[in-house]
DNA sequence: ACAATATTGTTCATGGTTGAACATTTAATG
DNA sequence: CATTAAATGTTCAACCATGAACAATATTGT
């Protein structure tokens, strides 16, 4: 008779893993929301940018490269390039042995306007990771990467 | 003319504060993946279950403050909701002392679809987090509860 | 060499998210 | 009270993201 019954295990917020996962998901939204606001002077979206930093680390990948490395498909890529190849950011070069794929490279421009971006994403990091000591951090870190191995296993695409 | 001298300071992802930063994102995104894929039997959206699970806990809230506790535009509830309702699962009344707000309510089926839909998340949880210590999970939680406490301060939002 | 299969990038239809403009209603100010 | 300002929810157009189907090219198996 009395509802409650009828959920006799703990409610998911009464879990600590639950809260603090729910917690995660609240703190990298608002981020995220504070960074696009930061990037709107330069002209960039977030997603324009987290291409670029991957396109400046890994220079010459392909395509698909970094649809996987974004954990996007490769028509969003598709959608994403032109706007970058438009404002002369970006650079795309078919490869001699494969005629599929299309190598991507960051211009000069493109290195430049990734600089600017970059001290504004890490002046925010900076800030959001000050609330927390370098261990905190870095024991954080490690629990993230830990949790998106896992995941890449078990999904193993 | 050493072109690395046109950025001495140290790149981002030298700084551990940054790549930890880059390793949570990537965790967060594999997660909601994951979760999103569970939930198709269910026939529900991670959206819509971020919603349900706000209006468990905070039953007769109006979509204003749904909206502010989920970070989203109150367009974007307003688009929401109707998806929820016609599927059975809320109940919109309109306030008698305010006409124009909107109180919302779980129905019974909403509930039972609400419990169903915690039982899959749970378990990702449980998964996800069963990769760390429970004193690791707490600390990462309230590192998380201090930024967005900072983000929300200074957005003034 | 040939057929079958896989990979890469594109297109397109669908659905999600956003912010600005708006109508209605309430609160604040004179 | 009258006027102005603010709050709530809706609409709409623009933009993003997604996955399925597709064309072109590579790879594999026989």
């Amino acid at each position: 008779m009395n509802k409650k019954q009828d959920v006799p295990k703990t409610l998911p917020w009464d879990n600590p893993r639950f809260k603090n996962w729910v917690a995660m998901m609240r703190a990298e939204k608002a981020v995220v929301r504070e960074l696009g606001r930061a990037l709107v002077p330069l002209d960039l979206k977030v997603a324009q940018l987290d291409a670029m930093i991957n396109l400046y680390r890994h220079p010459g990948q392909s395509q698909h490269d970094l649809a996987r490395r974004l954990l996007v498909g490769r028509s969003n890529i598709t959608m994403l390039l032109p706007q970058l190849e438009a404002q002369g950011l970006l650079r795309r070069e078919g490869d001699l042995k494969d005629k599929r794929v299309l190598r991507l490279y960051l211009t000069d421009e493109g290195e430049k306007r990734l600089m600017q971006a970059l001290e504004v994403y890490t002046a925010l990091i900076d800030r959001v990771m000050n609330q927390s000591t370098p261990d905190e951090c870095d024991m954080m870190g490690d629990m993230m990467r830990r949790i998106t191995e896992m995941l890449k296993e078990s999904a193993a695409r």
